[in-house]
DNA sequence: AAGCAATTTGAGTGATCGCTCAATACTTGA
DNA sequence: TCAAGTATTGAGCGATCACTCAAATTGCTT
C-alpha cells in the first residue's frame, strides 16, 4: 500500500524557507508557493496543514540551520571567541544576491508580524530568545576555557554581540560597497577579538 | 466653485502613515485604510493616487517628522552630541504601546521591499542615506562647535550611530524588560557622550 | 492481475484584494 | 435661486487570495 511521494519533504520545505525568507510571509501567496515547491494546492495542505504552518516551519528550520552553522564556524576557528569573530565575517562577504538573503529571518519574521498574526511574531521573539541563549553559552564555554575574562558579563556580551549581528545583516540588505561592509564586520569580529585574555 | 473636502489631508495622511507602519505595506488593505482615514475608497484614490503611491507619502511624512525630532532634541538638549545621545535615551524609555512604533518605518519599509515593490525598497534606502548624511551633519556641527575631536572620522561615526539606533529600536520592538531597555540606551548614549572632548 | 489505501490533482470555493466610475451631494458665483 | 463646477459616494469591477474535495493516479500486497 501507500502511494510513494514525488517530492521530497525536506527540498520542499528547503524551498518555502528561502521563498518566504525572501518575501516575508504576507507578501507570499500561494501561487507562489506551488510554483516553488512543485506542488499543487492540495498537496501543500496535505503536507504542511496551512500557510501559517508551513511558514512557522520554515522557521524553525531557518533556526536550525543557523545553529549548525554557527557551531560549524566555531568547530572551525577552533575556539569560542574565534567563532563568534569568524561568524560576523561571513556576514561581511561579498554577496551573491545583494538584498536578498541578509537579514536574519526570525529577525524579519518578528518586524512584519502584526497583531493578526501574533502566533508568527510570538515565536520569532522566542527563536530570537533561543539566539541570545546560545551565544551566551558560547560566550560561557569561552570563559570556562579561560579564553575570556573571568569577570566578563556574559549576558551582556550575548545581548550586544546579536545586536551588531542584526545590525550587521541590515547594513548588508542595505547595500552599499563591498569594502565598506567588510569593514565594518571586520571592526566587530575585532571587538570580539579583542575580549581574548592576553 | 468647489466642494469643501470634509476631512483633513494633513491628519488622513497621518493615520495612513501610523497604520502603514504598524502593520507593513503588504498587510495593510485598502479597507484598514478607510477605517483608519474614515474615508471612502473613491476619495482615497481622488487624494493619494494609488496604494503605493499613499505609501510613500507615508514614508516622507515619517522620515520628515523623524528629522524634526531629532532637531528638537538637539536643540533642547543645547549640543549636537547632548541632542544625538538624548534621541537615542529616547527609544529606551517605557512605552505605551510596546511591540508597536519602535522600530524605524524607513528600515521596515526595506526589509519588506520585494522585487515587486522595488520603487518602496529603492526610496527607502534613499531616506537611510539622507538620514546617515543627518546624523553625519550633526557630527560635524559637533566637531566644528570644538565638541568633538578634530580628527574624528565623521562618516564612520554616523554609520556607527545609525546602526546603533537601528539596534536599539529593534532591542525596544522585540519586547524584554524595560529596565535592560533603558540601560542599553543609555550605555550608547553614554558612548556618544564620551566623545567629547575634555 | 486485482484490489486497496495512500497520495496527488486542479478546478473551483467564497472572501477579499486594489481600484473605478456613474451617480450624487455640496459650495459658490452670478 | 440656480447652474456650474468640484468632491464624495459606494456598489461593484476583474483579479487574486487562502484553501477544499471529489476524482484520478500510483505503489504495494496478495
Amino acid at each position: 500500500m501507500t502511494r510513494a511521494r514525488p517530492y521530497d519533504r525536506d527540498v520542499a520545505l528547503n524551498a518555502a524557507m528561502q521563498l518566504f525568507w525572501r518575501k516575508g510571509y504576507h507578501a507570499t501567496s500561494l501561487k507562489d508557493l506551488e510554483a516553488a515547491l512543485k506542488m499543487k494546492p492540495g498537496s501543500i495542505y496535505a503536507a504542511f496543514q496551512s500557510k501559517e504552518a508551513l511558514y512557522l516551519a520554515s522557521l524553525e528550520r531557518y533556526y536550525h540551520s543557523t545553529c549548525e552553522s554557527l557551531q560549524t564556524k566555531i568547530a572551525e576557528a577552533g575556539s569560542p571567541l574565534a567563532g563568534l569573530a569568524e561568524f560576523l565575517r561571513g556576514f561581511g562577504m561579498a554577496r551573491e544576491n545583494p538584498n536578498d538573503y541578509n537579514v536574519c529571518m526570525v529577525v524579519k519574521s518578528m518586524i512584519d508580524a502584526t497583531a493578526e498574526d501574533a502566533k508568527i511574531g510570538e515565536i520569532a521573539r522566542e527563536y530570537l530568545d533561543l539566539m541570545s541563549d546560545e551565544f551566551a553559552a558560547i560566550f560561557q564555554q569561552a570563559q570556562d576555557l579561560g579564553e575570556l575574562d573571568s569577570d566578563a558579563d556574559i549576558s551582556y556580551l550575548a545581548r550586544r554581540y546579536q545586536m551588531n549581528l542584526t545590525a550587521l545583516r541590515f547594513e548588508a540588505q542595505r547595500g552599499g560597497t563591498d569594502a565598506t561592509l567588510a569593514k565594518l564586520a571586520e571592526e566587530m569580529a575585532h571587538d570580539v577579538e579583542k575580549l581574548r585574555v592576553a
